[in-house]
DNA sequence: CAAAATTCATTTGTCAGACATTTAAAAGTC
DNA sequence: GACTTTTAAATGTCTGACAAATGAATTTTG
């Protein structure tokens, strides 16, 4: 592990990707302990304040733990799933809002994933998904809730269909696609006949995962798709139409 | 923006948390500049280093730049697919190897994902990425080839396949999916036979998408997927009947 | 006057040393 | 032996300082 103290690039930057490195071609073992500060801040040749900025881009990523105390330390972290969860989410957001990709290229890969794992949903499928699923339909029913909330109990119902797929890796990277739309959704306004629709077939869905019809929860996604798109088109076009 | 200085976590923490979390909500603009370290450790009512602890953290996940300078600063960063690229894929590579997913199921994943981008790539793929996806192919066929880089060249394959279709989304979503998968084959000795079908198989994939034919694409990605699948399983029972 | 060179102020990057806090292990006590 | 106290090690935080980069203002120069 070396870095080069001439170049013009942060020390922090290049100690953590010394660091990072290592890690990644397995120098640097799950749950081993890294040297304290003061050992890296000694072989590195650069202050504490410099080793402890690279760590801290370390710990941003999950990369490692810190813990104080004796026997504490910088240890290499086990990135869970759960862990990389909220950060895919979190950057999936950022990149859809900085970039202004455009509803229709959000939706089209949203949909086109989830009926990737539609197949493998209807064939393992448990029970606790299909009750989460119905739970959320149940929940869109009801009168009084807003836009937003509608939005929200819509991405926990798609959720339920992704982890349906027993996959974790496929509901890690799903998670990104499906939870970086709300925002894009939360722009759109329904109507009670909108909610009637996507309750309809919502309910359809389910009902076709619980049966294992493949073919079916796929035809369903598909008009899910095509009738999401149509909606945010309308919204769009009304607003254009108000606005000029 | 405020922080809780009696709270357990750290302070770095929970400053990078707050202007995370003015970035997430649009209270921070892209290319806007944050307040300089100097006035922020006045604001937050901390020392510099750990305002700059906070401000690596972020620098780590791409939310911020700095620059050095009179009129320099942090600025929030526009995060583009480009930089978003290599995190999702180092995640995702450790996210398979630290939590021993087998095989079996990132090569489900992978393809699962793969196919859903079958249709789309076949209409919209350009002469381009078809060229793209020949040249590899024929580096494929060259003889003296070392695994890793008959494994480097079949992920740059399915990439082109990827962004055939076209969609940003959906290709940054699948790089992580795509690349992580390298390391996994690595461990995969592939004989002159196999080579040989895999290329086939490749060749097939290319003609169908050259000719638009999705159903054809779909159809040899499944053969191609189950013929993976196969391989390893052989690779695995080899070595484990060489071990006992 | 205009262009080049210089100075200057601002801001991040880095350093040194210190103290606070947490924590586990060692030492002491009953 | 079980409990308490002490101690040492490690991270968390602070202060103050200097280095380096950079753009703007100022001065010098042709």
């Amino acid at each position: 592990m070396k870095i080069d103290p001439k170049s013009r690039t942060d020390l922090s930057a290049q100690i953590a990707q010394a660091i990072r490195d290592a890690i990644i071609s397995g120098d640097l073992n799950v749950d081993e302990r890294l040297p304290s500060e003061a050992e890296l801040s000694d072989h590195f040749q650069v202050s504490r304040p410099t080793v402890r900025e690279a760590l801290k881009r370390l710990a941003a990523q999950s990369l490692i733990r810190t813990q104080r105390g004796a026997s504490g330390g910088a240890f290499v972290n086990r990135i869970s799933f759960e862990d990389a969860y909220p950060q895919q989410v979190t950057t999936s957001t950022l990149l859809l809002s900085m970039n202004a990709v455009s509803f229709d290229t959000a939706c089209e890969a949203r949909y086109a994933l989830e009926r990737a794992c539609a197949p493998l949903s209807a064939e393992r499928r448990t029970a606790d998904h299909l009750a989460t699923m119905r739970a959320e339909i149940f929940r869109q029913t009801q009168p009084g809730l807003t836009d937003e909330a509608f939005c929200a109990s819509d991405v926990s119902f798609h959720r339920a269909l992704v982890d349906g797929a027993g996959n974790p890796v496929l509901s890690y990277q799903l998670a990104g696609a499906v939870e970086a739309m709300q925002p894009l959704m939360n722009m759109i306004t329904f109507t009670a006949r909108d909610r009637e629709r996507i309750v309809e077939l919502h309910t359809q869905i389910a009902d076709a995962l619980e049966a294992g019809q493949a073919a079916e929860v796929d035809a369903h996604l598909a008009t899910l798709c095509a009738y999401t798109t149509t909606l945010a088109h309308d919204v769009m076009e009304a607003r254009a139409k108000a606005k000029g």
